[in-house]
DNA sequence: TGTACATCAGTGAACGCGCGTTCACTGATGTAC
DNA sequence: TGTACATCAGTGAACGCGCGTTCACTGATGTAC
């Protein structure tokens, strides 16, 4: 990560220095006060400067979202590593809420922004997320025919509770509990369904 | 419903004609495309005649939203109404998540807009909704401790499943289908909670 | 090692745009007498 | 029933603003010889 070489004409890593300013906007500010500008205001730089890293702004918009998927994809893989045994389903949708909350604005433009509808780019990432998901229910349901409908269930229940967490019609003074409760429930209903399947 | 008389110097209902032509724009153009003089246009009436009956453009967003509210609640309990013995839940999920569907930029203004934080209007309009899910959630989960928990986590997961498809996160030809499974899922779950109750 | 030159990453001024909102106004409506 | 007048719901022009983006430019960097 170089450093910009204070003094001199050259920022050093103005595309770098532009994605982490605009999920500071983001989350602080919201989506409304994201602009190319302001951006550019930020990071000392004119206001066109931007231009020389990013087509227009619908291209650091994508650069934005790709880095959130990325980090929260990182983010779940820590929690589920650090997980104890039996509970990393669990960890996963508790990072996936606590980042939700962490990065509201982001998390927002993500996955509620029409630049995602078309950015291939910000797909396979998303990808990536899920897969990490898929890879975890797995382990946990045998009964494959069962696992896609578990996987989707899931995978909605805890992005509804990341969003209407950050939306303010939910409140909770633990989310982590609130997901481990939430999920739990589901998790029986699993083991329910083998019992019945037997 | 007073028909705009033509040829007269006033409107004639010129706050619910701005109301429906916000929803219509937001429905198809998205939330960036709704602009107060955009609405004014369509209404074929001076940029600034909303101002006649919407303080400014937040307290057009926030009728707009209640009026969603009210009409998704309206949608639920119509279909709980219809709906066959026993499944009267899964009717309310349903209808939830086509009412998203079939208004995507009505239905985020309505959960991810800023404005609905403050206005006391939308909170009520919400609540509208909520007790509608928290009643027929009291009369299939006879265990009262475990119905906060089991209301929050159906609501979310059918919130979740809405936005994920709204935004293309998810695919499926048939949503109603899809409510279906998941939610029987966790229906399936509150029994299996009631067996170990016992 | 030094120099010429292509390329890269900035500057600063300017563009047109649509927006929210305000102003002074006027035509239409309805009510008191 | 007719008229004076207050009020209501519009008009049209104008404001300042911040935005995305383009233009012609220049200083910095790195590479070929």
């Amino acid at each position: 990560m170089p450093e910009p070489r204070t003094g001199t004409y050259h920022h050093g890593d103005l595309r770098r220095a532009c994605l982490d300013i605009a999920r500071t906007i983001l989350d602080e500010d919201g989506e409304d006060a994201l602009s190319l500008r302001e951006v550019a205001r930020r990071a000392g730089v004119s206001a066109n400067a931007p231009y020389r890293h990013f087509r227009d702004k619908d291209a650091l918009l994508v650069g934005v979202a790709t880095l959130g998927f990325e980090e929260l994809q990182a983010a779940m893989a820590a929690a589920e590593t650090a997980a104890a045994p039996g509970l990393e389903f669990v960890a996963l949708g508790q990072a996936y809420v606590r980042y939700a909350q962490e990065h509201p604005g982001l998390f927002h433009l993500m996955f509620s922004h029409p630049c995602g509808r078309s950015a291939p780019e910000i797909s396979a990432a998303a990808a990536g997320v899920t897969a990490l998901l898929a890879a975890r229910v797995a382990v946990i349901v045998p009964d494959e025919s069962q696992r896609q409908i578990f996987a989707t269930g899931t995978w909605s229940l805890v992005h509804g509770l990341a969003v209407l967490l950050i939306n303010d019609k939910l409140t909770s003074d633990d989310p982590d509990q609130l997901v481990l409760d939430t999920v739990i429930t589901v998790l029986q209903s699993s083991r329910a369904v083998q019992a019945v399947g037997k």
